[in-house]
RNA sequence: GAGCCGUUAGCUCAGCUGGUAGAGCACCGGACUUUUAAUCCGAGGGUCGGGGGUUCGAAUCCCUCACGGCUCACCA
């Protein structure tokens, strides 16, 4: 089956519908269908003709678009002003997407984009002589190779004198408008591939991503830290206050969870002698969607021996920073409008002490759910479903303290009840030792001195048992093999975990999550 | 899960108190060998998100469903 018919199959029409050949003249306005059935019609065409695009396997260049420009700029560092460009014959084979024409003729101009830049194409009837009408065939978004002469045209633009050219695969389908691209913002999640290739904002954004990545990896096994993978799917979940997805192994008939935290995994590395671990990757977390949460996203946890939440200050400090001067080649940023300096060393806040200074409620006199829900009532937090002590304390502080946290700051001193896994500030303490970091008003990281008393971890996971049971479907599971990991020792330790998506929504100023991950989370079209 | 807003040509967008659909770009025909949002001449496309209702008449008003956006809730 042809891919001509192939298209017109899917266009369905309920009318007679109107075919595009070359004959159809003037007046013919073709709506979508019709616009790719002409793209599979010029296909058909090359494949009757023997020049099958898609039966070509590779193109060897010589030149990306940006190394072009730098030859021709390097020639003219040598030539001094009058370079003149007829007498010089630099030779390139490049190859991109064709991403404009203006046709003049007998000469076409044409912009060839490639993964680094563009390079303008100089295409010539006296030059391509049968070719040209190939050439001219040929569709906005086509892939093509090119070969011929790099050349300044008097203009000043970088280009190429195309000599030859090869189609290398055909666009079947219409790009956006080139002068403002792709804007609707469901169409630039749902075809991520269109964005980027219209958008050159968008494309620059996840190189940023990547660079940023990369540099915080050279930065973390410069300190000696081993990255390490550890499952994704988990028997037993836990290392976070959050419902899993659940899946199932067929073979094995059980059902797994798709982990919502890496923690308990990287610290019996810990027990077992890795005395410094990292892993980046992909957590799961069954909630809700909106700019800050998307059900997968990117982690980084680290976890020393030896060292406590002090350490992971400075080792937060540390990693943050090799992001931003990795992304943006600077500590200093914009988020919302708000100037940021990450610039370390960074201030501490303490939750209650913070709460208190705002609120003027001080969680710390108070004893219970009831207290606490009195001591509230002239706040305005009436639409908070978790009224209970921790969950008004946490709430408080979202509304009145959070939105003042522009430059990193760390909160410390979290409460034992939402600290399961953190070692108290001193023994019997109700306090952990423990920081969230915030940067422009978000939460990007959250660190704490391990716990490592096996006997107080125990009795920490039946209290989430407990609360498990009482309802709260976000409350640990009991882990015995972490505990019987503990019981072999746990060198004192700190440990972070750093929201990678929410670091970069902060550095690359986006306004949601989606915008800084590739393929948001999006329900099915239709 | 709730509230508000949105969905019109391939893309970006107009479309007033209801009178039967518009522009730019893209596409098609023609001219043009230094253009770069090329230019000039010509041509003129649509299930107005889907379904239902009110009306002589609906892109427009009402109901409903789908998808998206924002806010809140949930959540880190």
């Amino acid at each position: 089956m042809s891919g001509c018919e192939n298209a017109r199959r899917r266009a369905a029409p309920s009318r007679p519908r109107r075919i595009w050949t070359k004959e159809s003249g003037a007046g013919f306005m073709p709506t979508e269908q019709e616009l790719i059935a002409q793209r599979y019609a010029k296909l058909e065409a090359l494949r009757q003709a023997g020049a099958d695009p898609f039966a070509i396997h590779r193109f060897d260049r010589t030149h990306t678009t940006a190394q072009a420009v730098a030859e021709i700029t390097a020639v003219e560092a040598q030539t001094g002003d009058q370079t003149d460009w007829d007498s010089i014959h630099l030779p390139a084979r490049l190859c991109g997407r064709l991403m404009a024409k203006r046709d003049q003729g007998k000469a076409i101009w044409a912009d060839l984009h490639d993964g680094e830049g563009k390079l303008q194409l100089w295409v010539r009837k006296d030059l391509l002589g049968d070719g040209f009408a190939g050439f001219q065939d040929l569709d906005l978004g086509d892939i093509i190779g090119c070969e011929g002469t790099l050349f300044r045209t008097r203009r000043g633009e970088p280009s190429l004198r195309v000599e030859s050219f090869v189609l290398l695969a055909k666009a079947l389908r219409p790009l956006p408008e080139k002068w403002h691209g792709l804007q609707d913002t469901e169409t630039r999640y749902r075809q991520r591939y269109v964005d980027l290739m219209v958008n050159s904002e968008v494309r620059e954004l996840f190189r940023k991503r990547s660079r940023a990545v990369s540099g915080l990896r050279r930065y973390l096994d410069s300190q000696g830290f081993l990255e390490v993978e550890t499952p994704i799917m988990q028997t037993l979940y836990g290392g976070a206050a959050a419902r899993p997805f659940i899946t199932h192994h067929n073979a094995l008939d059980m059902d797994l969870y798709l982990r919502i935290a890496p923690e308990l995994y990287l610290k019996r590395l810990l027990v077992g002698g890795l005395e410094r671990v990292y892993e980046i990757g992909r957590m799961f977390r069954n909630e809700g969607v909106d700019t800050r949460h998307n059900p997968e996203f990117t982690m980084v946890e680290a976890y020393q021996a030896y060292t406590d939440v002090e350490g992971m200050m400075r080792l937060t400090e540390g990693m943050l920073c090799a992001l931003a001067e990795a992304a943006n080649g600077s500590l200093h940023c914009t988020y919302r409008g708000m100037k940021i300096d990450l610039t370390p060393p960074w201030p501490r806040l303490s939750l209650l002490e913070s709460v208190k200074e705002v609120t003027g409620v001080d969680f710390g006199c108070l004893g219970s759910d009831a207290e606490a829900q009195e001591a509230c009532r002239d706040l305005d937090l009436l639409e908070v479903q978790d009224a209970s002590l921790a969950g008004l304390l946490d709430k408080a502080f979202e509304r009145y303290v959070q939105p003042r946290l522009v430059q990193p700051t760390f909160v410390v001193d979290y409460p034992v009840v939402i600290s399961p896994l953190a070692k108290r500030k001193a023994p019997g303490s109700d306090l952990t030792a423990r920081f969230e970091l915030f940067v422009g008003t978000e939460e990007v990281a959250n660190a704490f001195s391990e716990l490592n008393d096996p006997v107080d971890q125990r009795q920490r996971f039946e209290a989430q048992v407990a609360m498990r049971a009482a309802g709260d479907d976000e409350a640990h599971p009991m882990d015995e093999d972490y505990l019987r990991a503990l019981e072999y020792g746990l060198p004192p330790a700190g440990g972070m975990g750093m929201g990678i998506d929410r670091v970069m929504m902060v550095l690359c100023d986006r306004p949601s999550l989606r915008e800084v991950i590739l393929f948001p989370h999006l329900r099915p079209e239709e």
